[in-house]
DNA sequence: TCCATAGTTCTGCGATATTCGAAATGAGCA
DNA sequence: TGCTCATTTCGAATATCGCAGAACTATGGA
């Protein structure tokens, strides 16, 4: 992942009602969520959110895909990886102390399937 | 780490900048980089990087001391990290997708002393 | 076709961020 | 004390962001 495709990423993550959105999506799965349902969990007017789901979505974190009269908003993991990695990847470049305290969180880390 | 601090540690790095003399910290390791040397290595004017490396320090991601004329600045890698778990724990708590690659990344990193 | 529901785009303005010249501060040295 | 280097703080111009009211588009019935 190049600069500006991280920086728009930690842009569009930089916000709280933004940031908010994102993690409820994590949650949510690949099944993803409503707008509606969305703005109605996060208590925000349905354009405002509308325009924080684009500039997820133009961050290429999110992604949409319409569902009869909603439109489901769900993330893109691999671009999600993409951009935990580029703040990772030069961690061992210079030492070690980054790299081992993440490696800890990624493997304390319980998934269902582990 | 709570949604505003981790905001605010977002926005830090959401800005070119800003991001790239992180990296350099991040590969300066423990001993940092004076702030003059930054602006060398970064070609930009000392009071823009002392302003910005002031967010980067506000935000709580990197730290500084003062050695003789210079003011070293070093990455503060608990904080790096604790940002890094904020955006990954709940990762496991939908789905697994996410989770995988990520240790994958994480194991992949090829510390010298692993 | 007409209506209701679900989202998006437009628009304007107050708030915040970014930048850098200039001045101020702090440290070392003679 | 006087001088210089390294960095920070101040100030003001400029640009960008964030928000929500209003208008618009799309879909699915009746």
């Amino acid at each position: 992942m190049e600069m500006k495709l991280a920086v728009a990423g930690l842009s569009s993550l930089a916000h709280e009602g933004r940031l908010k959105a994102f993690r409820l999506l994590v949650r949510a799965g690949s099944h993803g969520m409503a707008a509606g349902e969305l703005a109605r969990q996060l208590d925000v007017p349905p354009n405002t959110l509308s325009t924080n789901l684009a500039i997820l979505s133009h961050a290429g974190l999110i992604e949409s895909r319409r569902a009869g009269k909603s439109v489901i908003y769900s993330v893109r993991y691999g671009q999600m990886t993409a951009l935990l990695q580029f703040l990772m990847e030069d961690c061992c470049a210079g030492s070690s102390e980054i790299c081992a305290p993440l490696k800890a969180i990624a493997l304390a880390c319980d998934c269902a399937d582990n």
